[in-house]
DNA sequence: GATAATGCCTAAGTTTCTTATGTATATTTG
DNA sequence: CAAATATACATAAGAAACTTAGGCATTATC
């Protein structure tokens, strides 16, 4: 990811799993253009590391991919499995955990959590 | 840090700063024990992540060391300077930020920014 | 007297990024 | 219509920040 706050490490991951629970199916380069869209330009993820992690993740269980043709052009539309599904659930359990620790620690000015 | 998450990388920093910034001066072994007991017993930093950590932070001009000799024992106490004053605050924004920018992806239920 | 707690440390290996490329096609713009 | 930009995939080298696994010494507790 761009804009580099080092705290970002670990959450591409957790990402890409959300984002496919919210699309059905989505493509490498849809998910750095909706991640910017969504952040309003602040992050952009680098291609770098997002293909690689789509790799990782679609060899253990979690992604399942369909080739599709565009014209003369390829694209790669990846979709959560059920095994995905669950990881997704997990991820976000597990981010949500890591923002109350955090807070404990830190406490936020105008930070809820409940 | 344990019970890991990969999400945590990049947090330590902000961590030691932030738990410096509210006590003048603390050292190693009671910053793993401040992080164990705010967390309740949740989150145990690593020695051999706080260590180096703590040495960088100190390379680079964020902190300065007293030893003191307690009996046969010593501690090493650390405590921010000026411009790890001035990082604090930074780091603290970015995280706020970080967290700002990942609600806009994931929306997180039960999480509040203002 | 043994075990756990206190207190410091380092080194090897892993994970997850950034940065820098590479390849190719399609579209927009001057 | 040529050049620049956008679309779309990919990999490889290196950096950063951890985990795991040690090591050493002192003090308190059972």
């Amino acid at each position: 990811m761009q804009k580099t706050n080092p705290i970002v490490k670990g959450s591409l991951t957790t990402i890409v799993l959300k984002l496919l629970s919210e699309n059905k199916r989505m493509y490498g380069y849809e998910i750095t253009r909706r991640v910017r869209e969504l952040t309003n330009g602040e992050w952009q993820i680098t291609e770098g590391a997002l293909y690689p992690s789509l790799h990782k993740l679609e060899a253990e269980g979690m992604l399942e991919v369909t080739i599709e043709q565009m014209g003369n052009r390829a694209r790669k539309y990846y979709s959560l499995t059920q095994k995905g599904s669950k990881e997704t659930t997990k991820k976000m359990a597990e981010l949500k955990s890591f923002f109350e620790q955090m807070q404990l620690i830190l406490n936020i000015p105008g930070l809820a959590i409940k």
